[in-house]
DNA sequence: GTATCAGTTGAAGTACACTTTAAGTCAAGA
DNA sequence: TCTTGACTTAAAGTGTACTTCAACTGATAC
């Protein structure tokens, strides 16, 4: 089986070398195999790594991907393991988006206001509550 | 007119005496005056705080309120300030959000896949692409 | 007098996911 | 032989927004 180094696994991957050393670091990869020294990796490391990006892609932070790849009994299958984790991203998703329309309807309150001042700024105190104070 | 310590500038303005320290510290509040060494604000301190605190909540880092604040002529009224600074926000909130939903999608697709092994997995190379391999 | 509480300072720590740096190794090409 | 380029390591740096720590001071209560 053809064997890559560690430039060229990062190529295909679209990663950095840096990123490879620090995810064996930390336990995220198994450790290489070394030829003189130097990393080597099969094809298949190109499979691991396209699975771990695309988990990170889900949302998943390395805590949550060492649970999800090594946090398992050994026969449990990728879907069960999958599944813990992902309805509890789902959930902080939609919380997130859901901060960020509360963010963007406070954005538009605060460009509806027309203070000249900060301290004439009603917005500030609640959104709906420009009761024809100057400038709001 | 009536003066605060810093404990209850914190208790008032819903912060703790840290951050208080700690945005004096930075210049995103002017220099508090001192009475035997210790921190004394008047009450517009909470005030200051108030929209301080609506800008984080708009979504502004500690670097883009020193420019609402203090980056623009003294004669720029807070409006026209805002305005500069809320239009990008509102475009990067809507990336945001449209990376959440990819996020959402991606992790639905996971759920719906039932692989053995990730290695089996063909939703990891493109979600609408499980052509009955095994598991998927 | 002394215990307690709130305050002071500068420096270091936190979380996350890496990157960058410094100093050195290895193999291949001119 | 010398240079070049890719690689090795451990350690330190990055950015954000604070918090925590250590050591100390000041005012108040008993």
């Amino acid at each position: 089986m053809e064997e890559l180094t560690i430039g060229e696994v990062a190529q295909q991957a679209g990663i950095r070398t840096s990123a490879l050393r620090y995810y064996e670091r930390i336990g995220l990869l198994p450790r290489a195999k070394r030829v003189n020294g130097r990393r080597r990796y099969d094809a298949k490391t190109i499979q691991q790594l396209t699975v771990l990006q695309f988990a990170q892609q889900a949302g998943f932070g390395i805590a949550e991907m060492q649970t999800l790849f090594y946090g398992f009994a050994a026969d449990t299958p990728p879907a069960a393991r999958w599944k813990v984790l992902a309805e509890q991203k789902l959930q902080d998703l939609d919380t997130l988006i859901a901060r960020a329309r509360h963010m963007q309807q406070t954005l538009r309150a605060g460009l509806e206001c027309g203070c000249l001042r900060w301290e004439d700024c009603l917005i500030v105190d609640g959104p709906d509550d420009c009761r024809g104070q100057a400038g709001c």
